[in-house]
DNA sequence: AGCACGCCGACT
DNA sequence: GTCGGCGTGCTC
């Protein structure tokens, strides 16, 4: 029988929004077979027909235009996977959700494959001597050939030239080298370079015998399963409570049932020793991804998924996205961390995500934390989520730590004008006495410190963004957002006046002063700027431990889950400095932050001492934490939210227009603004702004945002799509860049 | 994204 | 008179 025609729905690989829509293509008969919902194939698009390529999202047989203008797929991808159709669907679906093009979320839920697949290094080398080279120096400049006059010279500096920087740098294109190397002035030489999978490591089939505990958290979750309930847990244990064992036995459980699991960790607590636990408990079927790794390396473990080489994918958000066919579990653990939600479109949260995927494939998901999220522990507490507690600590002897709550302005009171207290600085020497180590945290959240004018009062500036620049030891000024970067200016721009000078503190001040005030102790620092270089982290932090130093000084990437067991003081230097950011989670964060770096003294047998230094000490953020009680800060904070009307309270939808044009985007936000007010008048809406993002202009772009609250997420999801409509749909929103974030 | 169509300035 | 600038719009 003569098969139908079919056609296929797809979408173009280019990521502008006139584009961003199907396309419907012939399938040829030859191709029936081999292209799916999933596929990636070639085909001819545009005046000129020019190749590209493209989703296939869904089959039909009849065509839903003009049939002989409808032209046919050329080709499927070679050596492409067919891509599951539950990943386009989960990117549908984020598309619709958060209000990205549909290219942007199917790039961030599949794989993109790497150009080469053994990832190659190219180097430029030279056949010939340097006076021969010198030679065709003097006739290419007689000639006037610019580009190979670059390159001989650059040839003559060091004989061999790496081909990338090559071409970057000189300006120097495939087409010119070639006539070269037929010459035989130089060669291409290609070196592959294979990409070392993990190795295998030893399994140690010690079985870790749960407490009561964790035994009942895990029963709950199993007994679930086995009566094929799937749902969403939140596993709230305290820090050293053992979750990771909980984990480990619900991963076992599903593995057995022949299904896959994914864990998500944010990255900077992805440590050596997290990822060691995995593997000896299971072996090499477990694969991580992290952001050291090369696009090639993550495709291929996520090739090894697909294949079905490894059941246990371990890694940040991304990881949400493992082509597991059979998936069975996905675990996020600290799933409070901001590091979940993506600041780049789509603007997913991976709890949501995994929610959706978990749906898709039957999975159940569980969330783990010390210090749920204000939505998660709400969520539990009204029945949405399965709530599994663990209240004690999984070694027994571990002791939490004392902890001092110190007012800072009865130590400027009394004298003290050093950035140490004097319980810190006494409990400081006496450990500096014994050897032992200390951790000093800085909240430098939303307080750089910044360069100003003593006498005009004006502070250095970027000159592409609405944030001041950040004072640096060398004697530069840096804008943290964009990276520009200045000499310290000897006169202020704006009055001349001389008496320009750094202002505030950050750790880099209070490194010099720990130096100062305690001359004989090594001191390490860590923060953004100890941090840029590759593997850096990781030093600093192994240096640390092997007792190089007995300080470490460091930003919020101290404290998250690295285990010092010599550690047994915390300082931490300004508590609140996080309290008063413009946002309504600085209470929370300030609250986690806290615990957590509380949580990092006294780990072991050696009690541990902490130090709160703060100004707003009745602040139930800083009291609660003091007290490490969670229910008590959820309680306080919940009220806050509710008088204030935000999350979990209620819903808030933040829309972002930005635009290089400043007077266009006042005006698009004022018209934006009025048709949303005249769509939905009579649904209780509450407005807030529109008001100046931060900062408000970024690497010279303005942003203005509008906050619409109402109690029910379906409306704002409504008022979300009426504004992606008018988004498309208006003349002047062209040049209007739009973001949602629900 | 790319490519064509289209309507205004300096040139063989 | 034409060649070509890049603004605008469409692509199954």
């Amino acid at each position: 029988m003569e098969q139908a025609v079919k056609y296929a729905d797809i979408i173009i690989d280019i990521s502008t929004k006139n584009v961003d829509r199907v396309f419907q293509y012939r399938i040829p008969s030859e191709l029936i077979e081999s292209v799916q919902v999933g596929s990636r194939v070639m085909v001819p698009f545009g005046k000129g027909d020019t190749m590209r390529k493209g989703y296939v999202v869904s089959i039909t047989t009849v065509p839903s235009f003009a049939p002989e203008r409808i032209k046919e797929i050329q080709d499927v991808v070679p050596g492409a996977v067919s891509v599951q159709e539950q990943m386009i669907l989960l990117a549908w679906w984020m598309k619709e959700r958060y209000g990205s093009t549909m290219n942007q979320a199917l790039k961030t839920v599949i794989p993109v494959k790497s150009k080469v697949a053994p990832k190659e290094e190219k180097t430029i080398v030279s056949l010939k001597t340097s006076e021969e080279l010198q030679e065709l120096l003097g006739e290419a400049e007689r000639k006037n050939f610019k580009a190979r006059i670059r390159l001989y010279k650059a040839l003559l500096e060091n004989g061999e030239l790496p081909y990338r920087l090559t071409a970057e740098k000189l300006g120097i294109t495939n087409a010119m080298l070639k006539p070269l190397q037929e010459k035989g002035i130089l060669t291409v030489k290609t070196e592959t370079k294979s990409r070392d999978p993990i190795k295998d490591y030893e399994r140690e089939s010690r079985r870790v015998i749960l407490n009561e505990e964790q035994q009942v958290a895990a029963e709950t979750v199993i007994t679930d399963y086995d009566a094929g309930k799937r749902g969403t847990y939140l596993l709230y244990g305290i820090t050293g409570s053992g979750k990771t064992e909980v984990y480990m036995e619900l991963i076992e459980h599903v593995l057995k049932q022949g299904k896959q699991a994914i864990v998500l960790i944010p990255e900077i607590s992805l440590t050596y020793q997290t990822v060691m636990r995995f593997y000896r408990r299971f072996g090499n079927r477990v694969s991580i991804i992290n952001s050291r790794l090369s696009a090639g390396e993550r495709y291929d473990q996520l090739e090894r998924a697909a294949r079905g080489e490894i059941d246990i994918m371990i890694g940040p958000r991304s990881a949400l996205f493992t082509p597991f066919a059979n998936l069975g579990l996905i675990i996020i653990d600290e799933e409070h961390e901001g590091a979940y939600k993506s600041e780049t479109s789509p603007r997913y949260h991976a709890r949501e995500v995994a929610r959706m995927r978990a749906n898709m494939n039957h999975a159940s998901l569980v969330l783990g934390s010390a210090t749920p999220s204000m939505e998660s522990y709400y969520k539990a507490l009204h029945g949405e989520y399965k709530l599994l507690l663990l209240h004690n600590r999984a070694k027994k002897d571990s002791r939490l730590a004392n902890v001092h709550v110190i007012d800072l302005r009865e130590e400027l009171a009394e004298g003290n004008r050093s950035v140490f207290s004097r319980k810190l600085r006494e409990l400081m020497e006496e450990r500096l006495q014994k050897g032992e180590q200390i951790m000093l945290f800085m909240n430098r959240r939303g307080y750089a410190n910044f360069v100003s004018c003593r006498s005009c009062g004006e502070a250095m500036q970027c000159p592409h963004c609405d944030v001041s620049l950040t004072y640096h030891r060398d004697g530069t000024l840096k804008c943290h957002y964009c990276g520009h970067e200045i000499l310290i200016p000897k006169i202020c721009p704006d009055c001349g006046s001389p008496f320009i000078a750094p202002f505030g503190a950050g750790t880099q001040k209070l490194e010099e002063m720990t130096k100062k005030t305690f001359p004989n102790a090594r001191v390490l620092r860590m923060d953004a700027d100890t941090t840029a270089k590759k593997g850096a982290h990781e030093e600093i932090l192994q240096a640390f431990s092997e007792g190089d130093a007995d300080i470490l000084i460091g930003t919020q990437m101290i404290v998250k889950g690295h285990d010092f067991p010599k550690v047994t003081l915390v300082g931490i230097m300004a508590a609140d400095l996080s309290l008063y950011a413009p946002d309504f989670r600085s209470g929370e964060r300030t609250f986690e932050l806290l615990t957590q770096a509380s949580g990092r003294a006294g780990r072991s047998e050696l009690p541990g001492d902490v130090v709160i230094q703060t100004y707003a000490q009745d602040h139930f953020a800083i009291t609660s934490a003091a007290e490490q009680d969670y229910e008590q800060f959820y309680k306080e904070e919940l009220l806050y939210r509710k008088m204030m009307g935000y999350p979990p309270a209620v819903g808030i939808l933040g829309i972002t227009l930005s635009s290089k044009d400043e007077r266009a985007l006042v005006d698009a936000m004022g018209y934006f603004h009025k048709q949303i007010l005249k769509e939905y008048c009579f649904e209780n809406l509450v407005f807030i702004g529109p008001v100046d993002a931060s900062p408000y202009k970024l690497n010279d772009i303005y942003r203005k945002i509008l906050y619409i609250k109402n109690e029910s997420y379906d409306i704002l999801l409504k008022v979300r799509k009426s504004a992606q409509i008018l988004e498309d749909g208006q003349e002047c929103f062209k040049n209007i860049n739009f973001q949602y974030d629900l």
